[in-house]
DNA sequence: CTGAAAGCGCTAACAC
DNA sequence: GTGTTAGCGCTTTCAG
């Protein structure tokens, strides 16, 4: 089989024609390469190169022509080549944690929505997106990822367990954002809510209920609910109601965990009239334990939950909660690593919370249709 | 500031030692090439590349010797130029459909759940994963993401209503595996349940339970709905009963569309007794509109999903649905794509559902405990 | 306006 | 065992 049209004879050939006679040819993709676009044009691979890239040197019957032999052979540049060629790699990491030591799926709806709009924003500014799932020790694997020339930069969603890496990235000035919580010490971009109002809000509402003995179900290790924390305890002194550590409940942000983790709470015999959960995929594990065991939210038990994921207006009963802004945040997030890839500087971010109020904190009643989103 | 390092001169300096004088300077990732290890090692480069590609023909030594100054200098080869050279990319695409016109965040856990398996699978492999929201006319888009040698492989998730695009893509032979439904002319390689055997169990249950006037609750235009509304066609002819068009409602996958769907139903004073969801989220909606209406379910409504999503445990009360089972389902998705990568064919699996039976179709009380994934 | 030439960083024959 | 020589497919000076 002929591997190369003998087009140069009719360098000005009309288009359709070839496009019907190599149509059926070309099974395997990336076969023609700028070369044969260029000898088919009767030009060099470089007038080429300049008529793709929109070079104004380029005389416009040339492009035309060029344009024209490209379509029909429907022919595309090489990435990778381009890439090698222009240092530059057009496409960023988003990396999540393993959740926990098993090879436990990402489960919490709430990164989901997370990256479907740090995917929308990547795509706008014509980036490719590398979806990376890393381990503990997550620190060298992101570093490999520039390193090896994947990426041009990394977005971390939560910093969860990994903040000295995260530093140790940001040592070395790759550009990184991470959706997370500021800390003092910081020296990476860190986007994310207020952490501490927002459960401070959370509390206080719960407290304006005639809530006393309310119930923190998260975990602390993780600087985002350690802040959240702090605001639970800032919100229960400001009441004059002491914290009692026997409502501090430590639970991972899986269904499951919370679910033992309430269950637990229950057969101990703890008394308590409310729950303020660190996500709402543990506040509506939280609330079928309760239910479990008889007892009916927000009447026995007034619950509010953190995120404002979607199914929590749809949940029975339509779920109290902090929502956080995944549609700025991930815009956010997107727009404050290009600025550094950029070589601009970025400032950390913080986004205000906005407390939602649903039935089961108990001041709607359960029939209230759900705000839509 | 002196950019290549005068090392030539000691070849067999201790790598300790340049580290110490070097780490400093090293801003910018991917300043040292294979040609500085080379140097250093006082070897040539393709001494260097044999050694790192753990090729037989090297003298131990010198691999040693050239491995000490890869650690020291934190060398790591372009996986950029590597592919290039090599002509593979070692990542694969994964692509999910924006699921509606506007630019709406993928939204649905469940694909959030198979995106998690099948990123672990893709990882197994040493592969990186591109992902990708592709709006309508994907098959355009994807086409180009091979084209442009940025992946070697592509994984759809769901057809929707890409499947004319997608047998483009089988035509022109590039490696791609979908997640969905097993159509009679279909040329490309599909993983997915068995959605009219899963649809028809769900159905029969519901009428072993007593219920005659059935609800369907999904979108057939996409095929994998079609499929189950065959099924659920067929467990009621099964027991005699004729569908009647007007239980038959036409709903997207989001959960407000649900709302909307299930409520003009209602409002529609249509008379029944169960519902059939094709997807848990619409299932989660689907009760929350008849709890508005103050129905309760299961007693005056019986609703079974689609899917069985972690939450669907934990609803109050906790969802009967058919379970895909997302963890074979990603895996085998990988493999039947690594499959065609390396040349062989593929053919389609078709997954076995299983209905899992919980309190929303009336069986179970409310207050057992869920079962534990 | 266009072409020739020199690489981007790496691997793979082919020599020695 | 190791070095030399060609490229992979593209962009970009530098000369016309």
């Amino acid at each position: 089989m002929a591997e190369k049209p003998a087009a140069t004879a009719a360098p000005h050939s009309p288009p359709a024609a070839s496009t019907a006679q190599e149509g059926q040819a070309k099974v395997k993709a990336g076969v023609v390469k700028m070369d044969d676009i260029a000898r088919m044009a009767g030009v060099s691979k470089s007038t080429v190169s300049r008529a793709l890239s929109g070079s104004p040197l380029v005389n416009e019957e040339t492009r035309v022509r060029i344009q024209a032999l490209v379509e029909s052979h429907s022919y595309r540049v090489d990435t990778r080549a381009q890439g090698l060629r222009k240092g530059q790699t057009r496409t960023i990491a988003v990396v999540i944690p393993l959740l926990h030591e098993h090879d436990q799926p990402i489960s919490d709806p709430f990164f989901l929505e997370l990256l479907g709009h740090i995917a929308d924003a990547v795509a706008d500014h014509g980036y490719d997106l590398l979806l990376s799932k890393i381990g503990p020790g997550r620190a060298s694997g992101m570093t490999d990822l520039v390193d090896t020339g994947r990426v041009d930069g990394l977005i971390a969603i939560g910093q969860s367990t990994a903040h000295l890496g995260l530093e140790q990235l940001a040592a070395r000035n790759l550009p990184l954002v991470v959706w997370g919580a500021q800390l003092a010490d910081q020296h990476y971009v860190t986007v994310g809510s207020d952490n501490r109002a927002g459960a401070e809000r959370a509390v206080s509402h719960l407290i304006a209920q005639g809530r006393r003995r309310i119930v923190f179900l998260g975990q602390r290790s993780v600087p985002e609910m350690r802040l959240r924390h702090d605001g639970y305890v800032a919100a229960l002194e400001a009441a004059g109601i002491t914290p009692d550590p026997a409502l501090d409940v430590p639970t991972r942000f899986a269904s499951a965990a919370a679910l033992t983790a309430m269950r637990s709470l229950l057969c101990g015999g703890a008394s308590f009239d409310a729950v303020f959960a660190c996500s709402d995929v543990i506040a509506i594990s939280a609330i079928r334990a309760l239910q479990d065991q008889g007892l009916t939210v927000p009447e026995d038990v007034a619950v509010v939950g953190y995120d404002d994921i979607q199914m929590a207006a749809f949940y029975n009963p339509a779920l109290t909660t902090v929502r956080q802004d995944t549609a700025t945040g991930g815009r956010l997030l997107v727009d404050l690593l290009f600025a550094q890839i950029a070589g601009r500087s970025a400032r950390s971010v913080m986004l205000p919370t906005e407390l939602v109020v649903r039935a089961s904190s108990g001041t709607v009643s359960g029939t209230t249709p759900p705000a839509p989103r």
